[in-house]
DNA sequence: GACTAAATGAAACAACGTTGCAAATATAGT
DNA sequence: ACTATATTTGCAACGTTGTTTCATTTAGTC
């Protein structure tokens, strides 16, 4: 199911609108959560080749459509941006959590980082905060 | 080269003393960053099996000897605890900066993780920090 | 030195991720 | 609507990462 929203967030981009990029983010904007590779996989192998889905991630990812979740499981996830993410410049100063229960990760949005006190010398470009736990789902 | 002290520390642990282990650790106590499996594997391929070395890592993980450090390429990296780690009582409120140019992820031990305030319901466990941007050498 | 539990090596396997190239397709221009 | 062109896709092949099983070896205890 396409949707114009969809259409205008490929094209905002400046990238072609395929059949794979669009079943791929509609993907994102239904889930509420960070998706990883294989989460994506499950749900369009039949549709599309691999190597096509890590290339769309790949894409999405320079265009700055999703980011990057970090886990301690060793595989990164992906979730969607917020609107006013581009190629350049991305603003995720948000924290990250992962439910231990129901292993869902999922962006805090509200939640801000603190700034961090850095030795001298050191200057930091990009910050990224994982807390793991229980969500107020299962507690 | 096998110091008394990597011995004190793999017995402590309850582990017994091979010599994969004390070459493991070796690696992590001359080394001042975390370190990946393939950094680990590129000096020791010749002496163990790959699978000794996940098995070592995997075991130095229960004991508390070293702990995770997330990255965001994907893979994990290593470094080893402070002293006070056991096998379920961790303490690693401090962050890990990866250096863009570089590519070393070094434990800043002395820069302590702000409290964050989580939304109701949410509880957390485990806190991870990794902040990226240039290191002092590199700037 | 012998016993026993733990650790290792080897082989096989599955998942993850990338590259090169030919075929297909989305857009721009006419 | 048709064509040209650059982008995207599928496929095959490959390399890395990580796990499991089982027979063999080794560390620690007596």
């Amino acid at each position: 199911m396409t949707t114009a929203i969809q259409t205008d967030m490929l094209k905002g981009h400046k990238m072609r609108f395929t059949s794979s990029r669009s079943a791929i983010l509609a993907l994102f904007v239904k889930r509420p959560h960070a998706l990883s590779y294989s989460d994506i996989e499950k749900e369009v192998s039949t549709a599309f080749d691999r190597v096509t889905v890590y290339r769309t991630l790949k894409t999405f990812l320079d265009k700055g459509v999703i980011h990057k979740v970090l886990d301690d499981g060793g595989t990164l996830k992906y979730a969607l941006c917020n609107e006013h993410c581009h190629d350049q410049d991305h603003h995720h100063d948000h924290v990250h959590f992962k439910c231990t229960k129901c292993g869902q990760t999922s962006c805090l949005e509200d939640v801000v980082i603190p700034t961090i006190k850095l030795p001298k010398g050191y200057k930091a470009t990009e910050v990224n905060l994982l807390i793991q736990g229980t969500c107020q789902k299962c507690r």
